[in-house]
DNA sequence: GCAAAAAGAGACCATTCGGTCTCAAATAGG
DNA sequence: CCTATTTGAGACCGAATGGTCTCTTTTTGC
């Protein structure tokens, strides 16, 4: 074809796209070489030439599913000028996408779960993803700092970790309640936290 | 022997409390009859004469595990006579025990992210835990409005959404990081808002 | 201590699992 | 267009899966 894109690497990566949400929804565990046959239409041999086994088509679609998670989450965030509001946005862009983006729940906390007493790939990706998320948000509060938007007590880390951690906790009460209620609430929790505890005030008295 | 603890009745409790901790570390598909086997001692006729199949002995290991965790939970709770300081002793158990009781983590996350598109009969019996691990918390929020110790503009149930919700995050995350840190935060974090936010002040100006 | 009932061992079962390998069909480069 | 290479189908594999059933052993109540 053109730009290298040959035949099998856009297999390959339908593969991936095929079955990121069936990993995502059913596990590494459960999910089986025939429902990934289902949901790519291709046989065993069709699937085996473009990956060494399960585990490796596993972490590309977590990969895959993470991607489009966080991009989801991310997104518009960057063009928001004042720091507190880029962390309100992406908080927002969390509770709003939800179930959305990704079938089957957050991608980091179900991988997370599954891999924690198990498969040690996939624990180390999904310990990664979560990395790069927190370092993510670290950088807004950090610049947030500098710029005097954000308390200089504050420390970026523990604070995306907070965040991270509630936004996750939340969703896990609300997909179990079917219900966005809880969602609804962490983000109101959140959002006035952020503007008693985290904003720089002009006089700066704690 | 006595009091009708048969022999087959004490086998019985025996596969649950053996079984239970390989269901919270490895999940329902990921727990085979022959870890079963071995963690009991038994064969699969012995352990198949007090069950009906795995997903009734998973359900059973459930709420032997949810059990264990809500005790410890619980753990001194009642004797506390301020209800703010009620809800606090419980976050402080929650975070000291950690993994401690149940190996594998909180049995209601692990349950409820594996079945969440999975099994109907764990995710009914994840629910209902849920349910009522949130309509303690909401009885002593109750109790509190009704004390003058927690503000009455409180919801009880939001409020036990958004502890339980943070604390479960915050479990995810220092699971995966191998660290209690965001634990010890989110503490340190539910601590200042019920203080600020939920405690009853004399002069309640909001 | 004995007979009846309960409990457990383990052979057996069909099915599915992840994975391999051969060979035919489709693609690509000249 | 024609050949060399890539791609995919699907038969095949051994192991493991959840579950059943029979028969021996153990417990039980009298």
């Amino acid at each position: 074809m053109e730009l290298d894109v040959t035949k099998g690497e856009q297999t390959r990566r339908e593969i991936v796209r095929k079955s990121a949400p069936l990993f995502n929804q059913k596990g590494y565990e459960g999910t089986s070489l025939s429902d990934l046959m289902e949901a790519t239409g291709l046989q065993k041999g069709g699937i085996y030439r473009h990956f060494s086994g399960k585990e490796e088509l596993a972490t590309e679609a977590f990969d895959y599913s993470w991607g489009r998670a966080v991009s989801g989450r991310l997104d518009g965030v960057a063009e928001v000028p004042d720091c507190v509001n880029r962390l309100k946005k992406m908080i927002e862009n969390f509770v709003q996408l939800r179930a959305g983006l990704v079938p089957g729940g957050c991608p980091l906390m179900n991988t997370a779960v599954e891999a924690d007493d198990g498969n040690a790939a996939l624990r180390a990706r999904a310990k990664k993803a979560l990395q790069n998320w927190t370092v993510r948000l670290s950088k807004i509060a950090t610049e947030g700092i500098k710029k005097q938007q954000i308390d200089h007590h504050i420390d970026p880390l523990k604070l995306s970790q907070l965040i991270i951690g509630s936004l996750e906790g939340a969703l896990l009460i609300s997909r179990l309640q079917n219900s966005d209620e809880p969602l609804r609430a962490i983000k109101q929790h959140l959002s006035e936290y952020l503007e008693q505890n985290v904003r720089a005030t002009i006089r700066s008295n704690r």
